[in-house]
RNA sequence: GCCGCGUUGGUCAAGGGGUUAAGACGCAUCCCUUUCACGGAUGAAUCACGGGUUCGAUUCCCGUACGCGGUACCA
C-alpha cells in the first residue's frame, strides 16, 4: 500500500429519505475506505436551499448508525477538514470562482430566468428538445465575454444577480479513468456551460465537489453513475483550479432499478416494498414513506443484500457479514451495469440472517416487535425459548408476532376451517376426556402430554393424525407453528385446556 | 435529438475464443415432517440481433436494436 493517506467521502443532500442506491454508494465508499486503512468522510451538501429538508439530516445519520457504517468526520463528529456542510463553506467557493473567471475559464452571466427561457425557446427544435447554454450560444447572450468592461462593473455593483458559468473550451477531448468503467471520453463541445455560482452565492454541485474535495484532500471520490456525464466540467476544473495531479480517483457506481426501470425515490408503497433504509415522514406533506428497518429487515441483511447488488467476490458466496466485505471488498469485481432489486431475494437475505443470528442477539428486538402489538413479555428466558422454536420460520422481524405471540397470548380468533367438514361427536367427546386427561396429568412435559394424547385415542379409534390439527388450531389459532405438544408444555396446565375447551365451544357453534 | 453508460434464465449473477454455460432468489415436483417452516433431492428456464475476425465465437471488433442516465441558478 502507498503512504498516501486514503479518504473517501460520502455527500448525501438532506433533501428527503435515504434510499437502496445512496445507503449502497456508502456502504463501497466506508468498504474500500476501511479496508485501504483510510478515512470515511460525510459531507453534506446542503447547498439548494430551496430543496433542503428540515430534519433530513439527522435522518441520514440515523440511517447509517442503524447500518453500522458511521464516518470517521462529519458534521455531527467534526474533524480537522470541516465545516462539512456546505452551506457553512459558502465563503471559500466564491473565491474560486473567481479566480476561474479571472483567468478566462468561467465568466459572470446575467441572463435572467426569463432570458434563458427565451433562448431554449428560440433554439428548441424537433430534433433539439432542450438546447445549451454554450459555445454555439454564448457570445449571444448577456455575460462578461459580450458586455463590456464599464457594464459588467456597473451591473455587478448595482447588486444585479449574476451566475458563474464555466467556459467550456472547444472540441478538446476530455478523458476519465473510472476505476470500474476504464477510459471514459468526452468532447467538451458537446457539454454546456455549466453553472459554477448561483446567484444566490452558493456553488453548485460541481464547484463545490472539486473544491472540496480539494480542501478535505480526498483521494477517492466514489459516486452513482448518474454523475458521469458531468465528469467533464469536474475534470476540467481539477485541470484550472489545482492540478490534474492533485486529482482523486474515480469511480461511477451503476444504479439501483425498480421493477420496471429506474428505482424512484419517493413511492416505495407504489412497488410494494420499502425504498429507504429508515421510516421517512415528509415534513412539508406529512406523508410517511416506510422503511427496511420498520419492515423487519436485520441491517445486516440489508447490507449484505445491498453489497451483493452490483459487487460479489468471484467464489459464489452471498453471505458476508459488514467484517467479511471490508475485507474481501474490490472495486474491479463492482460491475458496470445497472442492477434491478428483488425483494423476494432481500427477504431471503434477512431469512438467513435470522437464523444465523443466536437467540440471545434477536431478543431486544423481537421484543420490541411484540411489544408494538401489545404483547407483553416479562420472562427474557422464556422469550429465548420461543425464539430458538420460530425463528426458521421467519423471514422478517415482525413475522414474530404471528410466530411467537401466541405463546404468550391465546390468540384472538383461531381459524377452524381446515377441519370444520370432517368434525364430529367422536372428535368433540376425545376432546372432553383429553381435558380431563390433562387436568389430572401429574407431570407437565410433551413427551408426556403426546404420549396420553395418542392413548387416548387410541382407545376411542382415531387417528392421531386427525385430532393433531384440530389441537394445533385451539392451541395456536392457525395450521403453524413448532410441535404441538411443545407448545402445550410451554403454555402451560391451565392455559392448555382454557384453549381446548375455547375450541370446543367454537367448533359446536359453527356445526348448527 | 445529442452525449455517456450498459445488455448471460423472470431476478441477482460466475465464466470469457473450444464448457453438459456455475451458483443464488423465485417457481414446480418429490423426500423429511401426523401443521407450517427449516433441511435435502430433482426439474423447467439464459448468452438481444446482424455482420465481421477465426478452424471455432456467449467471449474479440463494428454496426443495429433495446434499456438506463445526463442534457436545470437539483444534487
Amino acid at each position: 500500500m502507498s503512504d498516501k493517506k486514503v479518504r473517501v467521502r460520502f455527500a448525501p443532500s438532506p433533501t428527503g429519505g435515504l434510499h437502496l442506491g445512496g445507503v449502497r454508494t456508502v456502504l463501497y465508499n466506508y468498504l474500500f475506505a476501511k479496508q485501504q486503512g483510510g478515512e470515511f468522510i460525510l459531507r453534506i451538501e446542503d447547498t439548494d436551499q430551496s430543496r433542503f429538508v428540515p430534519g433530513a439530516e439527522a435522518y441520514i445519520y440515523d440511517c447509517l448508525r442503524w447500518v453500522g457504517l458511521e464516518p470517521d468526520e462529519s458534521a455531527e463528529k467534526g474533524g480537522r477538514y470541516g465545516p462539512y456542510r456546505q452551506s457553512e463553506r459558502k465563503e471559500l467557493y466564491r473565491n474560486y470562482a473567481d479566480q476561474l473567471v479571472a483567468e478566462g475559464h468561467a465568466y459572470y452571466a446575467f441572463d435572467t430566468p426569463e432570458e434563458l427561457d427565451a433562448m431554449r425557446q428560440q433554439y428548441k427544435t424537433e430534433e433539439n428538445p432542450s438546447p445549451q447554454y454554450d459555445h454555439t450560444v454564448r457570445m449571444s447572450m448577456r455575460n462578461s465575454l459580450t458586455l463590456d468592461g464599464d457594464k459588467v462593473h456597473e451591473l455587478m455593483h448595482s447588486n444585479t444577480p449574476y451566475v458563474v458559468r464555466i467556459k467550456m473550451p472547444e472540441n478538446e477531448t476530455i478523458g476519465l479513468n473510472d476505476m470500474i468503467r476504464g477510459e471514459v471520453n468526452f468532447n467538451t463541445s458537446l457539454v454546456d456551460d455549466k453553472v459554477l455560482l448561483k446567484s444566490d452565492g452558493m456553488p453548485t454541485y460541481h464547484l463545490a465537489v472539486v473544491v472540496d474535495d480539494r480542501l478535505m484532500e480526498i483521494t477517492h471520490a466514489f459516486r452513482g453513475e448518474e454523475w458521469l456525464p458531468s465528469a467533464p466540467v469536474h475534470i476540467l476544473l481539477w485541470k484550472y483550479l489545482f492540478g490534474l495531479d492533485k486529482m482523486p480517483q474515480w469511480a461511477h457506481f451503476p444504479l439501483i432499478l425498480g421493477p420496471n426501470g429506474k428505482l424512484s425515490k419517493r413511492d416505495g408503497a407504489k412497488y410494494g416494498f420499502p425504498v429507504f433504509a429508515m421510516n421517512w415522514t415528509d415534513p412539508q406533506t406529512g406523508e410517511l414513506t416506510e422503511g427496511f428497518k420498520e419492515q423487519g429487515f436485520l441491517p445486516e441483511a440489508f447490507i449484505n443484500q445491498l453489497a451483493v447488488l452490483g459487487w460479489n467476490d468471484g467464489t459464489g458466496q452471498e453471505i458476508f457479514s459488514l467484517e467479511e466485505l471490508v475485507q474481501k471488498f474490490s472495486m474491479d469485481r463492482v460491475h458496470s451495469a445497472g442492477a434491478k432489486f428483488d425483494y423476494e431475494k432481500a427477504k431471503w437475505f434477512n431469512q438467513e440472517w435470522i437464523k444465523k443470528r443466536h437467540a440471545e442477539d434477536l431478543l431486544p428486538e423481537v421484543k420490541k416487535v411484540l411489544s408494538v402489538k401489545d404483547i407483553e413479555v416479562k420472562e427474557d428466558a422464556k422469550l429465548l425459548t420461543v425464539i430458538n422454536l420460530v425463528k426458521d420460520r421467519c423471514t422478517l422481524l415482525t413475522d414474530f408476532v404471528e410466530q411467537a405471540g401466541y405463546f404468550f397470548q391465546t390468540p384472538k380468533q383461531a381459524d377452524f376451517s381446515a377441519v370444520r367438514a370432517k368434525w364430529n361427536d367422536d372428535k368433540a367427546l376425545f376432546f372432553t376426556e383429553l381435558i380431563r386427561n390433562y387436568q389430572l396429568a401429574a407431570v407437565w412435559n410433551a413427551t408426556d402430554l403426546e404420549h396420553n394424547f395418542k392413548e387416548i385415542a387410541a382407545a376411542r379409534q382415531l387417528k392421531p393424525g386427525e385430532l393433531m390439527l384440530p389441537l394445533r388450531i385451539m392451541l395456536v389459532g392457525g395450521k403453524f407453528g413448532p410441535g404441538v405438544f411443545e407448545i402445550a408444555e410451554f403454555i402451560g396446565r391451565d392455559e392448555t385446556i382454557k384453549r381446548i375447551q375455547q375450541g370446543l365451544q367454537q367448533l359446536a357453534a359453527g356445526e348448527i
